[in-house]
RNA sequence: GGCGAGUUGGCGGAGUGGUGACGCAGCGGAUUGCAAAUCCGUGUACACGAGUUCGAUUCUCGUACUCGCCUCCA
């Protein structure tokens, strides 16, 4: 069995990862708060965690890995936006829940198989929270219920902090209700128009924290395998979860393994709202940018180094998957194959999520360029979540659907890309004859029309190949008709 | 102020105590109806100082610089 090496950053070193349950390997990644589009930041702890999830699956079986990814859909810039627009918090949330998904989608992460909303979860939340209570690791004060990070001996373990330094650093918020300046919130109260529930404490919404505590308990139960998230998220957020949750269940409970992703940047800078190098994952994408390729931009550089987004690795990006993919397709390299997955590639990755290694290794499977050795760089790839291809992407797309989605919609567009596709074909064909009989206007005219209809031609010595640019319309074909 | 990460050839980016990845760009050549590609060849890089060592880019300590988190945005 392939031996997987992960950096648990709560032990601050590499180790051999044994899961508790090789028949249920458990993961909780941090998801979104849903209030509006993702951004490319929020892209990377996805991405991230998509191929530790593709590995694990590989490793133990589909079957015997459960990935959860939560949705806060309880929050201040939630209700904020509410007050803005005027539209209700559920119709906000379920609208960028959906967004999320489409676009987490596009860059080919797979749908994890838990995706609980905090709301969903709020007598958990309560009765983590009385427990807490019960125990003296919290109180009541105020509407308020707060976690008394001097009842926990551990606070601050997992980020390298103590409480007197951080009380010295002075960036927390004075409230006279708090014993302890760093105290943080778990229950707090509601009025106007902010969403709330009725509690021992009174009517109000969870804190932010508490959430992860009680969803990773109640879906994994109070130990499993590991929690990742952005590193930004190392502190406060993991830090209180850790405190709940061991203070609640137990030392040894909670998370064995802490994964923490590296921040993106855009041009060299933070990407920040003020500076005005702030985008979507749609803006991208609808800039023309495929799924695959911010993918593989991403997965260029290892999740636990500082990642630099810029137009020309995307260039670039952009130019090895169509390489490859003419490669592949020009030596019609099988689509199904029971092959096992290259073992330098499945290595790679195995050595903390090494994408960057294996993507070197699926270069030199390209410049060796036999079919058997395509074969390889296809199935590399695959393991990376990166699809190329025009099967391959129709494979995605299946893979994607989940149970509910695959309704007469999906399988009719599929029908029709179909229909393209093998009309297409027939053109290709019609221009090879041109060719041969050195008809050269017709040939040059298909090419043309294809070129408008986002259809690239590429003549190889192994034969004629062609793919579909972001910009494929399909009705501009008609006009081959 | 606290915490942490990083500094590798023109650019990006792995890795290693001793035979200098890999990609892109550049340069030279090949190939090509057109187009776009593709193919071959080509580069003595590891911030600085000291230490450990037979030998350090790789380990240790220090210096400088960069960046991030702790603050609405991951």
């Amino acid at each position: 069995m392939t031996k997987i090496k992960l950096y648990n950053t709560k032990t601050k070193t590499k180790e051999v990862f044994t899961p508790l349950d090789k028949d249920n390997v458990r993961m909780y990644v941090c998801g979104p708060t849903v209030y509006d589009r993702a951004h490319i930041g929020n892209a990377r702890p996805v991405v991230v965690f998509d191929v530790l999830f593709r590995l694990l699956r590989h490793v133990y079986g589909t079957d015997h890995v459960t990935y959860a990814r939560n949705f806060t859909d309880v929050d201040d810039k939630i209700n904020t936006k509410a007050e803005q627009t005027g539209r209700s918090i559920r119709d906000i949330t379920d609208e960028t829940i959906g967004w999320f998904l489409d676009d987490m989608g596009a860059l080919g992460a797979l749908a994890p198989n838990e995706a609980p909303r905090a709301t969903e979860y709020i007598p958990e939340m309560i009765a983590m929270i009385e427990e807490l209570i019960a125990k003296g690791h919290a109180y009541g004060a105020e509407g308020h219920a707060l976690f008394n990070v001097n009842s926990y001996k551990h606070y601050g373990a997992l980020s390298g902090r103590s409480v007197d330094d951080m009380i010295a650093g002075a960036r927390v918020e004075v409230a006279p209700y708090k014993r302890n300046p760093m105290d943080f919130v778990l229950w707090k109260p509601s009025t106007g128009i902010q969403p709330g529930w009725d509690s021992p404490w009174g009517y109000g919404r969870p804190g932010w924290h508490i959430e992860c505590s009680a969803m990773s308990r109640a879906l994994f139960g109070e130990t499993f395998d590991i929690h990742g998230g952005g590193l930004d998220l190392q502190f406060p957020h993991h830090e209180n979860e850790i405190a709940q949750s061991c203070a609640c269940c137990g030392e040894d409970t909670f998370a064995k393994v802490w994964m923490h992703n590296e921040m993106l940047q855009v041009e060299g800078k933070k990407m920040s709202k003020s500076l005005g190098n702030f985008f979507s994952v749609r803006e991208l994408l609808d800039k023309g940018y495929a799924g695959e390729v911010i993918r593989f931009v991403f997965l260029s550089t290892h999740y636990s180094k500082p990642m630099d987004w810029t137009e020309k690795k995307a260039r670039e990006a952009e130019a090895t998957l169509r390489k490859w993919s003419i490669a592949i397709e020009s030596k019609s390299v099988a689509f199904y194959s029971d092959e096992p997955i290259p073992s330098d590639i499945l290595n790679a990755v195995a050595d903390d999520l090494n994408t960057s290694l294996a993507i070197t290794k699926l270069h030199s499977y390209y410049k060796k360029g036999t079919p058997e050795d395509l074969q390889k760089l296809r199935l590399g790839c695959e393991l990376l979540g990166l699809y190329i291809g025009h099967m391959d992407q129709i494979r995605l797309n299946k893979e994607l659907e989940s149970e509910e989605q695959k309704g007469d919609l999906f399988l009719s567009d599929i029908y029709n890309e179909k229909d393209s596709f093998e009309f297409i074909e027939q053109l290709i064909l019609e221009r090879a004859e041109a060719k041969l009989q050195k008809n050269y206007a017709r040939a040059d005219e298909i090419r043309t029309a294809f070129t408008n209809a986002g259809v690239v031609v590429t003549d190889t010595k192994d034969g004629v190949v062609w793919e579909l640019s972001s910009s494929f319309d399909p009705s501009k074909l008609e006009a081959l008709k």
